[in-house]
DNA sequence: GATGAATGAGGGTTCATTCAT
DNA sequence: TATGAATGAACCCTCATTCAT
């Protein structure tokens, strides 16, 4: 007859009569700590359900705060969104500054990218990061737009010239590379989205994947 | 810093997250003054239309909380009913256990049984909680079970060893009283349902009718 | 994440392809045959589920006819629900008319009720039209009033006539059956209720307490 | 006699049983082309605004029904989107099945794969459910497994052995493809990826990318 | 600052009622 | 007359947001 449980009912009772327990400071946080559990839990509620679907009350117990912390330290649900995968895009901005206007060979580039995908993206809690990008990009234009600006449009500018001159010195097998960096990273996508969907199913060995990825790219090239 | 709402980011998908923007409190309440408005505002309704016909929406009003309020304090509708019926309940279980092991005579226990059936049950809203214990019974065994075991089951606890003795003196012109002691409160019964369905079109003195009720329960025996 | 249960899902499928089978006649029925079974039905269903609850396709589909038919029939839920409880109270006014003006000892009248109520009510289906009056009469004052004028009025102006000769003569304890005929049926009303709430709990023998009931009547005078 | 509706019996209880006043059809169309409609409409409001902040009230305005319609063809909104994205994968199950037991060589496969899914899949809205599985795959594991056994594996068991005998032969550079072959349709998902987030950005040929990919696979070798 | 009780708009779902067939 | 698909108002429940403490 009813929807919800009713077994959590008796253990409510009186739920409102608990008297506010003694002092309990939640540990003498700095502000910055604070907003950094915010959103780390935020990460974990919004890769866990989606935007729509997390709730920012999870987000707060999870934090160890209360729900209206959070809007002491983000202006609103989109904002916390918004502003956590900022966070965990920020710090790889400087890794890709500082590869700018590097000359090194086109094999060596690809599989720096490669192993740093694996080790820094696949390997960590970013490859949430990668998949909330993609699932909630299209309802977050200004989240595309920042990732496009800050990163892809970045990687391809480093990318691009490389390859380019890798192409014309016949390092590469054609200058398909050159033209779409793109499938360079394709097989990155498909690891973490199958990660999240069929690992359980059938397991894939990511590094191998990104391994033979590599084999393909240059083709009877030494290494 | 912390508060640094991206507001660059407002590029919302139209009307996909819309936020409410409200919050006033209404009075200054005890949360254990609410949850008791809150189950009062319930009697109320589920006595006036039963527990299917009755609105939430309509508790609260009654209740001057918001709708939401009234899931702080309970699960869902189907707890509040219950939780509600035993809360009327319960205040006098305490009674029924004072009157354990007492040793008096039949009639003055079936006399004080009346009165209390008159004073506490008849004369209060608790006679709407008999209502809705009948009429909701059938729907809710959980309910039915906790109130025979908690009332019916301890009333004839008491009732029946006392009555037996008083049948095996001859205090009573049979043992029908002893074998059938819910035939104490049947005419409590009537008076309830009739206060509920026909007072307005032919009044029935309730109180006389329990008189009237003992009377012929002791036929000829002195008071 | 669906509140619903999912599991009917995929024997839904293609509900809305079957394509419409042959003929199917429902059995030539005639039309009042058609109103009675939706009748019954709508006992069942009220019954078991009280008015607010109970769904006209479950009644339709207990009826064996489509839900549009209900309307043809009766012009909607309420006069659905009113017209069955009066079918089924209307067929007993003809044996209350005929004993009006009958002068019969009380204790054989008081005899012929309480068997009439073990027979006709609680041993049929009758008893949960008195349950569904007792249920629902507040929300129905036209129910509660038919019923009052229809039935309990006639029943009392029968009996109080032949209780107060009988307590005028001394055969009665005294004149508290002619004040209160309530009384002799009080225990009748105890039997249905605590049928449909305890019963599973503790079985009540009704037809033995009604003679206990009828002891009590008439304490000490002779069959 | 039947239509005797008791109109005397009018004294509801107030707002107690309000009763809608309406029906009006849309337009008459065959309950498969209404099923459809609603599963047209839901792609397009489950792709635009993923599961959860997608609105059944949306879907039945865009597919000309009522709300309550899309209930008489799906139990719940997520069963409607489970069977929308069957629906849109069943069709492709059938050419799948007809690939089985083919002995072609690896390049006119891959060939053919790629080009079935520029045209199939790319360039329709089935490039949307693509997306929606990737998106919401992992809250409906259901799903996720059937899109696994029913095509994933299915491509892989037809694609696997043709890649490895090719391997063996010597008409593949290495063995990379013949254990991932995932990474064939890897730009697929970059495709339709990068289409849904930065198209607007940075327009991306889709077909010249799946060409340059093909370039690569087979780098060297004549097609 | 931090808290969490309170708010009420929003949305999924049900079901009495209608009406084209 | 009978059907049952379609309708949409109504209602339970959730949860982002506010604000008194």
């Amino acid at each position: 007859m009813a929807r919800a449980a009713n077994k959590a009912v008796q253990e409510r009772v009186g739920r409102a009569t608990a008297k506010p327990r003694i002092a309990r400071r939640r540990s003498a946080q700095a502000p910055e700590e604070r907003r950094a559990a915010i959103l780390d839990a935020a990460l974990d509620e919004f890769s866990a359900r989606g935007y729509a679907a997390a709730r920012l009350d999870d987000v707060a117990r999870r934090a160890g705060v209360a729900k209206g912390t959070i809007y002491l330290y983000f202006a609103d649900k989109e904002a916390l969104f918004q502003e956590m995968v900022r966070s965990m895009v920020n710090p790889i901005l400087g890794t890709l500054e500082a590869m700018r206007d590097v000359d090194i060979p086109a094999r060596v580039l690809v599989e720096r990218l490669l192993d740093v995908f694996v080790r820094e993206i696949y390997g960590t809690r970013r490859k949430d990061i990668i998949r909330l990008i993609l699932s909630e990009g299209p309802r977050f234009p200004a989240l595309a737009e920042f990732y496009h600006a800050e990163v892809i449009a970045r990687v391809l500018a480093i990318v691009r010239p490389i390859l380019r001159r890798a192409a014309k010195r016949g390092e590469l097998p054609s200058d398909a590379l050159a033209r779409f960096p793109q499938l360079i990273v394709a097989p990155g996508l498909v690891g973490i989205l199958w990660h999240a969907l069929f690992d359980k199913l059938e397991p894939l060995d990511v590094a191998a994947m990104m391994r033979a990825h590599l084999d393909i790219l240059f083709a009877g090239r030494a290494a």
